[in-house]
DNA sequence: TACCAGGAGAGCG
DNA sequence: CGCTCTCATGGT
């Protein structure tokens, strides 16, 4: 039977931090709930003590897809089992239990992350914000709702010019985008190939296409392909990983890449999460917002 | 003003 | 491999 709303039953999900933790970039705290866009549809989750309710505006029988994205049905007790018992990760995890890793929608994580090189968070927001509002299809809201609309095809953004991508103040990243747009729009670039492929071939894939560096190709198979050892490693983990775990001594980014890939087991990629959001939120260094 | 941001890519030793 | 530089732009 259609509704236009349900209550996931799900335990140890926070979904404040799951949603601001730098994974997805379009939820928008509003009352105590969230807003955002999974797909094609409008989608409002507000946290219950033992779940989550989601509304939608259109009502369906079928909220797979949310489940999905969610990964609500993820035991996070798992997860956390597989952790290296270390103290800096104890203290991250204990300081956010309940952040989750979603599984979104690969066109659009990979292009929000080609737009999010060198940029901080809020800007992030406000470019793909831009991009959607301008090339998005409208999607339906509930009454008395603003407009809102969908991430916008990789064909839409293919029969862009470069000129008009720079309007949504992506700068230097703009060839970026429509070069991957069209490779993916051209089927050079087949997306859903890469969740059949062992990780380093769905990784040296990414790493074909413009502006997609080792740290935006981990993010992309972390949080759109699941795969769950991928461990990206910005300025933040960067920071984690040298505070926590070697003070005092310079890493490059390469030996802290090999350090992560072997300490943090089968989960490392839950792990990264934990240490990029305890550091951005961490009085000490967390000057993040 | 100077510095920074969920970096990539090119040039160079 | 590993270092340095540039790219664009809004925030602090």
């Amino acid at each position: 039977m259609a509704a236009d709303e349900i209550f996931l039953r799900v335990r140890d999900y926070d979904l404040a931090a799951t949603l601001t933790s730098g994974q997805a970039f379009r939820w928008e705290a509003r009352d105590g709930a969230w807003e955002g866009i999974v797909g094609r549809r409008w989608v409002r989750l507000e946290p219950r003590d033992d779940g989550i309710r989601a509304r939608v505006a259109e009502a369906t029988s079928d909220w797979r897809w949310l489940t999905h994205y969610l990964q609500s049905e993820v035991e996070l007790a798992a997860v956390l089992a597989t952790f290296p018992p270390d103290e800096p990760l104890r203290v991250a995890v204990a300081a956010h239990r309940g952040l989750r890793l979603l599984r979104q929608d690969p066109w659009e994580c990979l292009a929000s992350f080609i737009l999010s090189s060198t940029k901080q968070i809020p800007q992030i927001r406000q470019v793909v914000g831009r991009l959607c509002k301008s090339y998005g299809e409208p999607v339906p809201v509930p009454p008395g709702q603003g407009p809102a609309f969908a991430f916008p095809l990789p064909e839409r953004l293919a029969g862009t010019t470069e000129a008009e991508l720079r309007r949504c103040k992506m700068g230097f990243r703009a060839p970026h985008l429509l070069a991957t747009a069209h490779a993916v729009a051209d089927g050079r670039m087949r997306l859903d190939r890469l969740a059949s492929l062992p990780l380093e071939l769905a990784r040296a894939a990414l790493l074909d296409l413009p502006g997609v560096g080792l740290k935006i190709a981990n993010c992309v198979l972390l949080f759109a392909y699941g795969f769950p050892t991928a461990f990206p490693v910005d300025v933040w983990v960067a920071r984690a990983l040298g505070r926590l775990y070697f003070p005092r001594q310079h890493l490059s980014m390469a030996r802290m890449r090999r350090f992560a890939e072997t300490h943090f087991g089968p989960h490392g990629g839950y792990a990264q999460q934990y240490l990029f959001h305890y550091m951005r939120h961490s009085g000490r260094n967390g000057n993040a917002r």
